[in-house]
DNA sequence: ACTTTATGTCAGTGTTGTTGACTTTCCAAG
DNA sequence: CTTGGAAAGTCAACAACACTGACATAAAGT
């Protein structure tokens, strides 16, 4: 299971126990760095990591509705209720009843939310730069190409629809 | 910022606004991925993702002190102990008191434990292992580069200290 | 009219993080 | 040898954020 065997000419031994374990970590310890800037700015600001994740993608999608946005989060809507209501009632999301459909509400940030959208994903393109920059061009594209792989199906559909600007 | 100019003839469109956003978005679903299996697993048992974090270190490096794990967890040690007290409690977890300095206690996991983390670290290379045969051993090598040069320098200390098998 | 969908709320619970206060143990300076 | 500080670990209380379950309201859809 955690041999070193050939398979058409091509080595394997990047699938060896030590490898994965390796990948395992690498995932761990990157994720703290990940989130590590953005968090101190959401403290000072007295909020967490939920209201990060809310912000992000009603900036990403502007006018998505709850469900949406409860799809793409992949939690429940009492969780993400209560971050909403503090964002809305500290004025930085808007909630629009829909015109077509009048159940729905559309999301948008406000001028002040577009403002912590820009601190929070400055800090986080910053790190990121950074990696992308050490790692260089050709890293970077299979670093995409292993965390797409590592996606259950529904969140690489999510991932996909973003347009890649490539 | 987000331009897309030259520099030594090497081409940096990899690292447009759009190109890190997608880079952030994709840490951010594959992360969901990578905890999935695990978390499935532990639910049956009663325990958390605190629990599989502590149990993965100590079967890595077995009769490290509290400390140690604390930092590389990077918690606060009451939270830790926390975890680590129903660990122990439940059999999984063995703390013995050094013999040098009675102060610290060295970790090991029991025959339970290592069944537990068996089954752990088994989904969870299961995932990842897929994604590394899907990406390719040349995507795989990116996919550590950025990560690595993503942690924080002292996260960094505590990967490469894993030896590599490479 | 009846059902389903979209949203929101209330109450209760669990995991995991935090701070603060405390005990035990070790070591080193007087 | 004692005393005082540092290190290691523990206990208690609290906060953030996830969960389930129950329920309410309004608007679509059939």
């Amino acid at each position: 299971m955690a041999d070193s065997s050939t398979q058409g000419g091509e080595t394997l031994l990047f699938l060896t126990d030590e490898q994965l374990r390796k990948g395992i970590e690498a995932m761990f310890f990157a994720y703290r760095g990940f989130t590590a800037d953005p968090d101190r700015i959401l403290d000072k600001h007295g909020y967490g990591r939920a209201h990060h994740r809310a912000i992000h993608f009603i900036n990403r999608e502007p006018g998505l509705t709850v469900t949406t946005l409860l799809s793409v989060l992949g939690v429940t809507k009492q969780s993400l209720n209560r971050v909403l209501r503090t964002l809305i009632d500290d004025g930085l999301v808007e909630s629009r009843v829909g015109r077509k459909d009048k159940r729905a509400r559309h999301l948008h940030l406000t001028a002040t939310g577009e403002a912590l959208e820009r601190e929070l994903s400055g800090a986080q393109r910053e790190r990121m730069r950074g990696a992308y920059r050490t790692a260089g061009p050709q890293a970077v594209a299979g670093f995409r190409q292993v965390l797409e792989a590592m996606m259950d199906p529904e969140m690489r559909r999510h991932y996909q629809m973003l347009k890649d600007d490539s």
